[in-house]
DNA sequence: GAACTCTGTGGTTGCG
DNA sequence: CCGCAACCACAGAGTT
């Protein structure tokens, strides 16, 4: 029943998401990772622990026949498609779905998801700069698109892995030569932003401020909802920020990708590759992990189920979900899954065991360890990760307890209480690859700083629960970290009383961006893992938005300025002034532009009180630019007004020694004509006749243009000595 | 602190 | 019966 619902739903939640924060989030948090990060880790490597060959075919196979019948399907869709252009239909993603087998929207989410997704405000304006971009790409999770990746989601769940691979693929085609599609996946979840940006790329010269619309084809004139979907050319690249397949193309089915190029004549693109867009997003099995959890030794019960029952004390009281409370939720700024650990490996049966040495038991005598506790093989395959009879090669040792290994109080991490550490050969601590166990209450927390220069220092936090030394003691305890794929250099490693080891090491050279980092622990000549491992980039952090107060903030203003130059530089561009179409959408965007800018510098004026803290505008620092500057280049009247009443100087040098109005004759010289002769009008008592110029009065002709530039400017000079 | 976003997880179901 | 893929629901951290 609800199988066929799905089928036919092709349409679609009018979800809206607010991408901006979801950007920032992710910019921030990094990306999770995935099952068994240790796992991860030396996958990274290169242990592959799960060669699944059968399902790479089988998904080859797959992808090929969707390929044939998306040519097929191309045609069909090509003729809708041009006739819905000529239609001139809304910019706004149609919403069709609903004809699509008499099954609209509403039947997919249940109510609570519904609602939640559905309440989301339509936020899209928002910008983001392309470093934002950037990062984001590449700590998004499971971006993968293509179907063989899919398959191999075992070996390459990482994702910083797959959005590095996600945009180093090539373009995609599209049924026009001369148009290409950057990397869009073949499968991804509704309502998600994009591993990548999407991008349509031109080889052919189109003008900017060309208008693109992307839709998404179901089946003919069936389209799903999509947000973010139009954009224009820039650069002959149309780039839809924050994209996102709002609609699901329903199982077994997948969209038909076509961009309308709104050019004269306007232009139909069709994708040559389907995206699927599911729920969930591509997911690695289930199944598998299971298996492979066995293959690596997980204990199975006594009908050779696998999974483990979760110790009576360490359950919530949920019994459907079962969640373990000693497992602390990795939640660092560089990444680590939130549900690292024990919970996915809990089946939920049952299982009697036996007690084996109940003076190690502590509070919990009712287990027996699984077949995996076994003293872990003292060996990496990969030579890069080093056991701790390696490690580190050369470096400094283990970390110097101090005080002779006597702690005093300790803070407990994330609520857990002494009796959430499961004994070492517990199922608690989950095995991982060559048979190294996930020690919980013991973890990873932190790298600073993210950024991560080559050779620069930074510090990883570890923070060890004090119930684990209490159990185990500091004597028995010694800690490492290990990296995937690189030798780091270690200056020192600290613990405090606290309870944190503290490991300084430089940052060392990367063969790629990403370093898996994993801490290790030694206890009675058994080496266990950290429950959450690091990735550990080297991507600059992208600054964060500026906090509410600050909204008045002279970065606030030279945005909204900067904006306004871009607008003036793109009617620079000849062949943009020949079109009336744009110049009237210039002359409007201005219009909206001036009005924010006026409101905001009078917020900010009231705000910040005086003008002493505007001296100069974001990123324009350096220059020594300030807002006058860009007034003038601008030739921002009302703006200028502003400033002059508020006490601007005027004769304010940039860094090459440049005032405002030097920089406003020599870089704008017609529009800043204007400029020059407001300024001197209030501080030389030049008359000016021409009250009413603004840059686009310049812009249909002033006939005293040149003869008032040079006037004004040798007043200026003037006015200045 | 509430409401919301985001994403990874488990339960469930239908299909081959 | 099994594995897979898809749906639903939700936890929990982060954001506004």
């Amino acid at each position: 029943m609800r199988a066929s619902q799905s089928v036919d739903d092709l349409s679609l939640q009018g979800a809206a998401g607010d991408s901006m924060r979801r950007k920032r989030r992710s910019i921030e948090s990094g990306k999770a990772l995935g099952i068994g990060a240790l796992e991860e880790v030396l996958r990274h490597v290169g242990v592959d622990a799960n060669n699944s060959g059968s399902t790479g075919t089988t998904t080859t196979l797959k992808d090929h026949i969707s390929k044939q019948a998306n040519s097929r399907e191309r045609e069909a869709l090509r003729s809708a498609v041009n006739v819905t252009v000529q239609e001139e239909k809304p910019v706004k993603t149609p919403r069709i779905q609903s004809s699509a087998g008499g099954s609209p929207d509403s039947t997919d989410f249940g109510p609570s998801s519904k609602k939640r997704r559905s309440i989301q405000g339509e936020d899209s304006d928002h910008q983001l700069t392309d470093q934002e971009e950037e990062t984001d790409v590449n700590k998004d999770r499971d971006g993968d698109g293509d179907a063989e990746a899919d398959a191999d989601a075992g070996t390459e769940s990482e994702s910083g892995a797959r959005k590095n691979k996600e945009a180093d693929k090539p373009p995609l085609p599209t049924n026009i030569e001369t148009l290409k599609v950057k990397a869009l996946p073949d499968h991804w979840r509704c309502n998600k932003s994009l591993p990548t940006t999407l991008t349509l790329l031109s080889s052919k010269d189109i003008p900017d401020g060309t208008k693109v619309e992307v839709k998404a084809e179901i089946q003919r004139g069936t389209f799903g909802e999509l947000k973010n979907s139009t954009t224009t050319f820039k650069e002959n690249e149309a780039k839809f920020k924050d994209f996102r397949f709002v609609g699901r193309s329903g199982r077994g089915h997948s969209f038909t990708v076509a961009f309308y190029i709104k050019s004269d004549p306007p232009v139909t693109a069709i994708l040559s590759q389907k995206v699927k867009i599911t729920v969930d997003g591509p997911r690695p099995p289930r199944t598998r992990r299971l298996s492979e959890t066995h293959k690596k030794g997980a204990y199975s019960d006594s009908e050779g189920r696998l999974g483990y029952r979760c110790p009576p004390y360490q359950r919530t009281g949920s019994i459907g979900n079962l969640r373990s409370p000693h497992m602390v939720r990795s939640r660092n700024p560089m990444g680590g899954h939130p549900h690292m650990g024990v919970r996915r490996y809990y089946s939920g049966q049952m299982h009697e065991m036996p007690v084996r040495d109940r003076t190690m038991l502590g509070q919990n005598p009712n287990y027996v360890p699984p077949p995996h506790a076994q003293p872990p093989p003292g060996r990496f395959s990969n030579p890069n990760i080093y056991n701790l009879q390696q490690y580190p090669p050369g470096g400094v040792s283990y970390a110097e307890l101090p005080n002779g290994g006597h702690m005093g109080p300790q803070p407990l991490m994330n609520g857990m209480s002494n009796d959430m550490i499961p004994e070492l050969d517990s199922p608690g601590h989950r095995t991982v690859v060559d048979g190294m166990p996930v020690l919980q209450g013991f973890k990873l927390t932190n790298i600073i700083p993210s950024e991560g220069v080559e050779g620069q220092t930074v510090v990883a936090e570890l923070h060890v629960h004090k119930a684990l030394v209490k159990r185990f003691g500091w004597p028995n305890m010694l800690f490492c970290l290990a990296f995937g794929n690189s030798t780091p250099q270690f200056d020192n490693l600290d613990v405090t009383n606290s309870g944190t080891l503290y490991c300084h090491f430089k940052v060392p050279p990367m063969s790629t961006s990403v370093i898996q980092t994993a801490a290790l622990v030694k206890i009675d000549d058994k080496v266990y893992s950290c429950d959450s491992p690091l990735l550990f980039t080297n991507k600059q952090p992208v600054r964060r938005q500026q906090p509410a107060t600050e909204a008045y903030s002279p970065a606030a203003l030279g945005k909204i300025m900067l904006e306004v130059h871009r607008e003036l530089q793109s009617y620079r561009d000849p062949s943009f002034r020949k079109s009336k179409a744009a110049f009237h959408s210039l002359q409007l965007n201005i219009v909206k532009l001036e009005g924010q800018l006026l409101e905001l510098s009078r917020r900010c004026l009231a705000h910040l009180g005086s003008l002493e803290y505007l001296p100069t505008i974001d990123n324009a620092e350096q220059a020594g630019i300030t807002i006058l500057h860009l007034s003038g280049e601008f030739g921002w009247e009302k703006f200028i007004h502003l400033l002059l009443e508020a006490g601007a100087d005027m004769t304010q040098c940039d860094a090459q020694g440049r005032t405002a109005i030097d920089g406003a004759v020599l870089d704008v010289a017609c529009i800043t004509a204007w400029f020059v002769s407001t300024v001197t009008r209030q501080h030389t008592r030049y008359c000016a006749t021409d009250n009413a110029w603004s840059p686009y009065s310049w812009s249909e002709g002033s006939p005293n243009t040149i003869r008032e530039t040079a006037i004004v400017k040798s007043t200026a000079n003037v006015a200045r000595a």
